[in-house]
DNA sequence: CGGCCCCTGACG
DNA sequence: CGTCAGGGGCCG
């Protein structure tokens, strides 16, 4: 489900209903939905522990606790944190129930596609989730320039979308984003990397973080609001120009909206304002 | 690198 | 029934 700016609102909903709160309990319903250690291990290590805060790497949502441990989660594309009164019926696709002494939610994650994964990483032990290790600068770091995209994509001849989806130079952007992203800079997304202008890295740099941004602030709800729809319902869809609008005109310029396929994802793009030049 | 895998559910 | 879905890892 999430890309970046959904683990924002997760992350934003979530923390300020968990800070402060110590676990008495963790029900591993499917051992699987736990990467490192086993389910047990997992359970044992973190009941007791205070949540101290939380935070986001790419899109990687982190708990942190007072005793210095780490719970990485990814949510994948079907993954669901929801902080739940108990008396509440459980999603459907449970797999993780955490509990706190004394509170009046629970933490739940559920996951239909079982995509979705936890890792505790103690103090120290960051090796466990090699993913993280391996994440490029947050699309909001001040290094995000064009020079810093053309230098680390620049001489690759892959669509500029597969570098956008990659995550080991700038994180965090998803199949969504980086068709919104490269709608805004009005770059076709099947253009080779190593064909882009300078001005196009340009257009490019800046239309990352003030895509991203922009979405946040349009997805942001109550954690109300995120209850009622059960943790799912937090895309503001109304607000994407291109992604699933295909055949719709072009905000822009009335063009039909194209759909392709690039590295086996389905990307949607306009044929008139994001043309290649080269072709 | 491309291709396949992990999974369930929605939709045509 | 087949196809597709917001993600990433692994294999040859």
């Amino acid at each position: 489900m999430p890309e970046l700016p959904e683990v924002e609102t997760i992350k934003n909903v979530i923390a300020p209903q968990i800070i402060g709160l110590t676990i008495c309990d963790v029900r591993v319903l499917n051992p699987q939905a736990v990467a490192f250690p086993d389910a047990d291990a997992f359970a044992s290590a973190l009941t007791g522990q205070t949540v101290a805060s939380f935070s986001r790497r790419g899109k990687f949502l982190l708990f942190h606790m007072v005793d210095g441990d780490t719970v990485s989660l990814h949510l994948r594309m079907t993954g669901c944190l929801l902080a739940a009164p108990p008396d509440m019926p459980p999603e459907k696709h449970t797999h993780i129930i955490i509990r706190f002494e004394n509170a009046s939610v629970e933490l739940r994650y559920s996951d239909p596609r079982r995509f979705g994964r936890f890792y505790l990483l103690k103090q120290g032990n960051g090796d466990a989730c090699p993913a993280i290790g391996r994440l490029g600068i947050e699309p909001f770091d001040k290094r995000l320039s064009p020079a810093y995209l053309k230098t680390a994509y620049g001489k690759s001849r892959k669509p500029i979308k597969e570098c956008l989806l990659s995550q080991n130079a700038v994180c965090g952007i998803g199949n969504i984003y980086s068709d919104e992203i490269l709608f805004a800079a009005r770059i076709c997304p099947s253009l080779p990397a190593n064909r882009l202008t300078n001005e196009q890295w340009r257009q490019l740099a800046k239309a990352i973080p003030e895509r991203l941004t922009f979405f946040i602030q349009k997805n942001a709800v109550s954690a109300e609001e995120y209850l009622a729809g059960k943790g799912r319902d937090y895309r503001n869809t109304p607000y994407l120009q291109v992604y699933a609008h295909t055949g719709a005109p072009c905000p822009r310029c009335g063009a039909a909206l194209c759909k392709t396929v690039i590295g086996g994802r389905s990307s949607v793009y306009c044929p008139r304002c994001q043309a290649s030049e080269n072709e």
